[in-house]
DNA sequence: GGAACAATTCTCCATCCAGTGAATTAACTC
DNA sequence: GAGTTAATTCACTGGATGGAGAATTGTTCC
């Protein structure tokens, strides 16, 4: 005989930061996976294996879901980013670390670009009133400017180069090839994703940032 | 006394052709400004000022609207491209005709951004049975080559370059920082699409561009 | 001027979907 | 262990939304 009371569905603990966290990985899938305009609230719910109606009690609604969705996406970019400790590196090993990081970072959180996507469908109004955003993203520049400010002293790298440039120039080679890697694989009968295709990748990327930083 | 029989809605006279360029442009707006998850019918339907129903009297169904779609932007873009005429030009102007006309192409159509962005969504499985999407792409890789061999011959250029990878990091330069403007500027607190600071970012990937492909 | 066909409009629907009111139950407090 | 609060479930809705049947009207061809 059972101790335990029914064989049927066996409650688990109520705990709101476990639920909280649920919805928020699962609305992130499914905004990843179908876009703002895609994404169905039931779903997120079914993913989350909670009740829909949780999502309004922690949730305003879908554009605030939408909001706390992408704030944690950049919270753990950037989170990851801060233990490159590039300061520690020589200059253009800090430059290539970090073409390197964003590189497989993409690689590994397709979901990333996606999202990104989908706000800039929407102007960014989602992050309009965020000052978060904002905070996360300047320490990164900082850094990189101080890399640069370094490399320029040693004399090996050029002068009057823009972090906030450079930076947008490594995430655009390794986002446009990966963000839209279906679209390129059919347009130009490659497939762009096998392993030889991706290191060839990099390594193209790395040349075109390193030769651009790198005094001649 | 008015000779024409009534005041109310004159009936603009029939034109198939017409009606499907209206279908086509609308929807062109409507899937670049909402994605094709938030994109309406009916919306289409208005912009076209046409019934809902021709809709799916000419294009099956929203999807087949998509595709549609679709193969009209990569046309719209491929024919632009051929004007450029870069085999009539010296190898290293012709690549920064090339990279400037993307920018400029990118920059009065948004849209390219956005339908490309959709496609990827959803895996480009609207692309998948479209052999014309290839055919169209593909003279343009032949043409870049063509002025990379030219250039390697001449001297001018490094050897070795891969026409593709090229051209995906001229469009990937471009496109990140125009397609994703509203993040950036929100994530660093800059107007990125200031005349000044547009003026500014194609000036860097031209420098980006030509450093690498240049023989040093 | 009328038949035949193509283009257009009108009307409708079955389903989906974001969001809500209210009841219920677990956890915590004293 | 009663009472309070917070977490969870259930049942529901009003308005949209993709799509289609069938009628209507303009055009073309003889």
């Amino acid at each position: 005989m059972p101790r335990k009371p029914a064989a049927a569905a066996e409650p688990r603990p109520r705990n709101a930061d476990r639920s909280q966290q649920a919805i928020l990985a699962a609305a992130r899938d499914e905004f990843a996976e179908h876009g703002l305009g895609g994404a169905r609230m039931e779903r997120i719910a079914e993913r989350a294996a909670l009740d829909k109606r949780l999502i309004y009690y922690y949730f305003e609604n879908k554009d605030s879901l939408f909001l706390a969705v992408l704030e944690d996406t950049y919270l753990n970019i950037r989170k990851a980013e801060k233990q490159l400790r590039l300061n520690d590196l020589p200059p253009a090993e800090a430059v290539r670390k970090l073409t390197e990081f964003t590189w497989n970072y993409y690689l590994a959180h397709p979901e990333f670009l996606t999202l990104l996507n989908s706000a800039n469908l929407h102007r960014a109004r989602h992050l309009e009133g965020s000052t978060r955003a904002r905070e996360l993203n300047t320490p990164l520049i900082q850094t990189l400017g101080a890399v640069l400010e370094r490399g320029r002293e040693a004399g090996v790298f050029r002068g009057g180069i823009d972090p906030m440039q450079l930076y947008i120039s490594i995430a655009g080679l390794c986002y446009f090839y990966l963000g839209n890697n279906h679209t390129l694989s059919a347009i130009f009968g490659r497939n762009l994703m096998s392993p030889k295709a991706r290191s060839e990748r990099l390594s193209h990327i790395c040349d075109v940032i390193l030769g651009y930083v790198l005094r001649e």
